[in-house]
DNA sequence: AAGATATTTA
């Protein structure tokens, strides 16, 4: 057998490229003759396992090593680091110091860094190896400033990384990227902005950790921008992340044609086959309402991961399609895939939303029972909106009581929304008073406690809550619609038509209604806020913000094409009757992506089954700006500014994601 | 002789 040297030559290989037969081959080697007393070999196979992922074959070598130096100690926490087991990597150094008695060098440093890193609750540990590091005669290695920078942003303290940054003398492309993505994944948008400017050399890592925090952060169309500007500057796309990124901000934009776009460059460059773009294609696709499409890229991601699964259900679960997500659901299983969390959320959802309570039931069973998931609030919110929907009131007023999370406004707003469907005044009176004791931040909750009360004849009490709507009208979040027509994007508000053809919107608006009326519509004035006359009431029914982005589509879309449109908040019940009526009219196929769903609208009815009031469950309030938070999906529709821009975005972006200028 | 740092989707 060979020498050393060359032994060493064939693990390095192996380890290189990720293949451990060799590798393998030479540790009975090494076993049988002796060679593991010196530490070298044995290092290295364990960094040829760790590199292979083969953590349990890493583990068991480094537990038998009888001479551990501190090498093995890096390989092994890097290996462990590298399998998604930082906790364990944190939880057994302490054993080098104390067991092996060896002090940790900047290799080790290092390591633990990262480990922390993805930690973010690691925050304290990584202070206090913090401090040992400053003491230690490594506390100037920038490479180990640089991981620490890394640390401080992903535990959410950019500023605790800066100074760590500004303390590098000499500063590389890696702890710059490191320091840009801290602030842009913390919600630092301008001191990112102002921090990239200032790098002095960047490359495609930097341009992804800008990029992604502003799509993170809502801003897909300053993401869009800075991806077109990236393309303009010639950055080589060498590897899919930044695809992934460009097209989820289209998904969250739900601009179709830019997203078909994004997926052409990705076909150009090479990146079809990519899981990753994959994924993101899919659940473009499923957002920007074509499920149909979703599907099919969906069937040919070639290596499906659990992303790629739990997408496909969660987006077939939102199209209302509640068969296809338990079908997906079955071939995941026979495909050998665990399922997660996130799973389930979709699962139980879309049971929730086509009535199928025993699945529903039994889904959620399953979950705590054959997966070991512990189930979150979004489950339980999934599964009281399940029994609630479907009229079990007195079973989701008991898992209400008896959930392990403290009710929030969301489950009493779900449930009192099922007394209202389900005609149980008794319990919606008792839910409504328990929600008025709450500081309510969905002003849209008062209009189902008024109703509430309103129908049980508490006139007080609904004078009350009117009261403290008139305050909430100002404080509310205002409903607006934007339909995206390919080389152009229109966003219209509530109540005002800013758009040069206002006059053909507003005419379009009037002949339907005059056909609507003659199929007997009758406006539903309960759905707006303000006290006003009936006729007012009608009036402010009419400038819904949907109304407006259908009618242009009606007018300016290609012929016979589906008109799609996206609102901020939830279709109101008054919209959701007339969209009914216009598709059948205009015999036009419309589809709105809302708060909480999507709504196809064809032949007169809507995939939702008209359940459209049933929870709000999955709405919650981040921030200022209502960010909806469905399914646990934090990506939903994130836009908390609307797309106005992207009129002037689309015309350059045609021309320069797909080629140079 | 060997080990370390930045971008990512539901």
């Amino acid at each position: 057998m060979a020498h050393h040297s060359q032994l060493l030559a064939i693990l390095k290989a192996s380890a290189k490229h990720e293949t451990p037969s060799k590798g393998k081959q030479i540790h009975a080697h090494i076993i049988k003759s002796g060679l593991e007393q010196c530490s070298v070999l044995p290092n290295n196979l364990i960094h040829m396992y760790g590199k292979c992922g083969l953590l349990q074959n890493a583990l068991s070598l480094f537990d038998k090593m009888l001479h551990r130096d501190v090498v093995s100690w890096a390989s092994i926490l890097a290996t462990l680091t590298h399998a998604d087991q930082s906790r364990h990597a944190l939880a057994i150094f302490p054993n080098m110091i104390t067991l092996d008695r060896i002090e940790p060098d900047n290799y080790i440093f290092a390591t633990l860094f990262r480990a922390c890193a993805s930690l973010p609750e690691a925050a304290k540990h990584g202070k206090q190896v913090h401090a040992r590091f400053l003491s230690s005669p490594f506390s100037d290695d920038e490479i180990v400033k640089s991981a620490l920078v890394d640390m401080y942003s992903k535990c959410r303290l950019p500023d605790n990384a800066r100074r760590v940054f500004d303390s590098i003398p000499h500063k590389n492309c890696v702890c710059w990227t490191a320091m840009v993505s801290g602030y842009a994944r913390n919600g630092r948008n301008s001191d990112a902005m102002h921090l990239f400017k200032r790098m002095p050399v960047k490359d495609l890592f930097s341009w992804t950790a800008l990029i992604s925090g502003f799509v993170q952060n809502g801003d897909g169309v300053r993401g869009l921008k800075l991806f077109v500007e990236m393309r303009s500057e010639r950055v080589e796309i060498s590897d899919p992340f930044i695809l992934s990124t460009a097209v989820g901000a289209a998904s969250d934009l739900a601009v179709l044609e830019l997203g078909r776009q994004l997926h052409c460059l990705v076909v150009v460059l090479g990146y079809e086959s990519s899981i990753v773009v994959g994924n993101a294609l899919v659940d473009m696709y499923a957002k920007c309402s074509v499920i149909s499409a979703a599907k099919q890229v969906f069937d040919n991601v070639p290596q499906k991961d659990i992303f790629s699964w739990t997408t496909m259900i969660v987006g077939a679960a939102q199209h209302g399609q509640a068969e296809e997500s338990l079908a997906l659901f079955n071939s995941m299983l026979h495909a050998g895939f665990k399922p997660n969390d996130v799973t389930f959320i979709g699962l139980i959802y879309a049971c929730s939303h086509a009535g199928l309570v025993d699945q529903g039931r039994q889904l959620f069973d399953s979950m705590i029972k054959d997966y070991k998931i512990v189930p979150s609030l979004q489950h339980y919110t999934c599964l009281l909106d399940l029994l609630s929907r479907s009229g079990l009131l007195i079973e989701a007023e008991n898992l209400i009581q008896a959930m392990p999370f403290e009710p929030d406004e969301a489950c009493w707003a779900a449930l009192l929304s099922a007394c209202n469907h389900h005609n149980n005044t008794r319990m919606g009176i008792r839910v409504a008073d328990r929600l008025l004791l709450l500081n309510l931040r969905d002003p849209s909750v008062y209009i189902l406690l008024s109703n509430m009360y309103a129908g049980a004849g508490m006139w007080d009490q609904v004078s009350k809550v009117r009261k403290i709507m008139a305050v909430m009208e100002v404080r509310k979040q205002p409903g607006y619609s934007w339909i995206d027509l390919g080389k152009e994007s229109h966003t219209f508000y509530a109540g005002e038509v800013l758009h040069p053809m206002k006059d053909e919107i507003l005419g379009l608006l009037e002949e339907l209604g005059v056909e609507m009326k003659k199929r007997g519509y009758v406006p539903d004035t309960n759905f707006v806020m303000h006290d006003l006359e009936k006729h007012e009431k009608e009036a402010q029914l009419f400038l819904h913000s949907e109304r407006l982005a259908v009618a242009l589509g009606l007018l300016k879309a290609v012929p016979g094409m589906t008109i799609r449109v996206v609102k901020n908040l939830r279709v109101c019940g008054d919209c959701h009757t007339v969209l009914k009526l216009v598709c059948s009219i205009m015999g036009r196929e419309i589809v709105v992506r809302d708060a909480n769903r999507f709504h196809h609208f064809n032949d007169g009815k809507c995939s939702c089954g008209d359940f459209w009031s049933g929870s709000k469950a999955l709405k919650r309030c981040k921030g200022k700006a209502i960010t909806i938070k469905l399914l646990h999906l934090d990506r939903w529709c994130k836009c908390t500014k609307p797309p106005e821009e992207s009129c002037r975005m689309y015309k350059p972006a045609i021309c320069h994601i797909g080629c140079y200028p």
